[in-house]
DNA sequence: CTAGCTTTGTGAAGAATTTCACAAGCCCTG
DNA sequence: CAGGGCTTGTGAAATTCTTCACAAAGCTAG
């Protein structure tokens, strides 16, 4: 398949939001025009966004939203539950398995796992913490689609590989690490030291 | 001052990342390409880098460690203390107000806000969660450089219109929300779900 | 002090992404 | 069913970002 701009699957997010607000309020259709204002970008770059995976419009009158949407929604991989297994049940690893959010969006966390002794065994919203040594063999049973490393930077290059090790091929990373991983696994980092430091540095050139 | 691209500054936080692990294990000096392989990227990008703002290396070896870390600290804003407001005390507030990582680099939580009643008057590691309608005239008092947004997508852009009601020109948003502001006024905003639905994509798209 | 090795800084080339601009298509009105 | 008004889809142009490639400069050894 043609190459897609990670700002492209970026804004596709973004216009499913939009689209799905606009299913609930019940507009029938909308324009390139109306999805660009909402995503504070232009309408030729909504249609170029939405080309690169096929024509979904009808020339004079937009997009049918219902239709648009469950097209979007295939095309990001949002048609089936993804299974997750969480790292780390230290504060990032909670707010992220309690976040309900994602299990509207089909991601559900299925395991959670830690290192410490006194974590492994509690509970948490009727998901076990279990020891992340389990893991690999887990695997083996259960499938996990996607990992999520929420451990310190320190031990972060350790879990991507027990990840990897248990067939993991997507991994989200929130640990202020990088991490090395074979080719065929894709990996995404968020990094809020990062962003802060963008602010940081903005502010700091805001008048230059 | 010449645009700087916002992925450049994402690679200064980078590489500033991996100076202070230099600096701690007494390097001296590092080159281009030592710093391009430890952020996954190529000696000429990172000459170019740094090239925006000065020229900061010596031909034949490299740069100075400890020179360019301040250099760099200081390009990125991070030579003074920000003081940040949070509004919103439920996880990712919370989580945010107690990571200490945060206070190393200079970002200092001096207040959180809440709407909730039931939040308002409890104390979170000596910060106290105040009602956030009191956060304008708090800034006349207090300065708050940083606004974090912290609260559910319904309420992000009234708490935004809050904080540049209270003079903040710079806001992070961790709400599943657009927020508009004034253009004198920065702001990013980390969508998490949009992560997450990125690597949904790429997983969905692995094999194509 | 010179030769050889290394590494920076940077124009110029190349690649990727965004914006422009317009023909083609669809709907509605009369 | 013809004309006017919209809006899409898309080549081409413009812009932005990355990579190339090499002269300039520093360091070391002899």
């Amino acid at each position: 398949m043609k190459r897609v701009p990670d700002s492209t699957v970026r804004r596709l997010s973004l216009y499913l939001g939009f689209l799905e607000e606009l299913v609930h309020s019940g507009e029938a259709t909308v324009s390139s025009d109306v999805l660009a204002r909402l995503g504070g970008t232009t309408s030729a770059q909504v249609r170029k966004d939405l080309s690169i995976f096929g024509s979904f419009g009808k020339r004079g009158l937009g997009y049918f939203v219902p239709e648009l949407t469950s097209s979007l929604r295939s095309i990001l991989g949002l048609g089936r539950d993804w299974h997750v297994a969480i790292v780390g049940a230290g504060k990032i690893g909670l707010a992220l398995a309690q976040y309900h959010g994602f299990r509207e969006k089909g991601f559900h966390v299925s395991a959670l796992y830690d290192a410490s002794p006194a974590k492994v065994g509690t509970r948490l919203d009727s998901i076990p913490v279990r020891d992340v040594q389990r893991l690999a063999s887990d695997a083996q049973t259960e499938h996990f689609d996607i990992g999520v490393i929420a451990v310190p930077a320190e031990s972060a290059q350790a879990v991507a590989d027990t990840m990897v090790a248990a067939g993991i091929k997507a991994i989200m990373n929130f640990a202020p690490a990088q991490i090395t991983v074979p080719a065929d696994v894709v990996t995404r980092t968020v990094n809020m030291g990062l962003e802060f430091e963008a602010l940081s540095f903005a502010l700091a050139n805001l008048s230059k």
